[in-house]
DNA sequence: TCGTTGTTCAACCATGTGGTTTATAATGCA
DNA sequence: TGCATTATAAACCACATGGTTGAACAACGA
């Protein structure tokens, strides 16, 4: 189901290594070792992190030699998006509130 | 920072139980135990994910008597979904290509 | 005042997460 | 062939997470 990957996915997300592979891979594909490079951490570390990745289906894998080049998926972002945007209503209703309160306040305070 | 935020904001967001007192809460402000209900888990078990959903700044609490009255805060929302609207051009590269597909079958099939 | 309700807190448990090290494969190259 | 590179897998650690129970506290209503 989507909420199943919607969970996955905003798991993904939640770390900033995650995000940081996902903007390198967004420059173009890469290895695990490059992936796992400006990160200060052990290979397998940054495997890991890229396994958590792949099972989120943000990134796919296809192996070139010796080397496994990853490539950004973007689908599952989408779906987040599109279930954030469903809350769009609610912060341009505040934004309305909040605009409306600074017109009220002009009106009785026009000098400030 | 920003990272951070996101970090928590995603954090939070990855757990239907969590999305599902969100979405109880765009109905209108609720208590902890009218949010824990529908879950079949214990009180404490849903305070928990609503002190999670507050230290993300998601929810805010005011005490009403004895009840804990939480209303939404959207406003980290509208922070992640700005960080996923950066990835938009990803998919809408592969979206651009479906529609110009689409469209090559309209032409070719105009009755449908 | 007493009982009920809503909440908080601490302790506990099983499991997951982020990281390590180490060993072991698989590939490319001299 | 032998060695360096790249990746995988397993074992381990400290800590966070999602859940429980039970005790205590605060506030409303009879």
């Amino acid at each position: 189901m989507v909420e199943q990957r919607l969970d996955t996915t905003f798991r993904a997300l939640a770390d900033p290594t995650r995000r940081g592979m996902l903007a390198s891979l967004a420059l173009g594909d890469k290895s695990i070792g490059e992936l796992g490079e400006p990160f200060a951490m052990s290979f397998a570390g940054a495997a890991k992190h890229v396994k958590v990745l792949e099972s989120a289906g943000l990134i796919e894998r296809c192996k070139a030699g010796r080397r496994q080049i990853c490539a950004l998926r973007p689908e599952p972002l989408r779906e987040a998006e599109a279930w954030l945007k469903q809350w769009e209503k609610f912060w341009s209703v505040r934004l309305d509130r909040l605009e409306a309160a600074i017109d009220r306040d002009k009106k009785e305070n026009p000098n400030d």
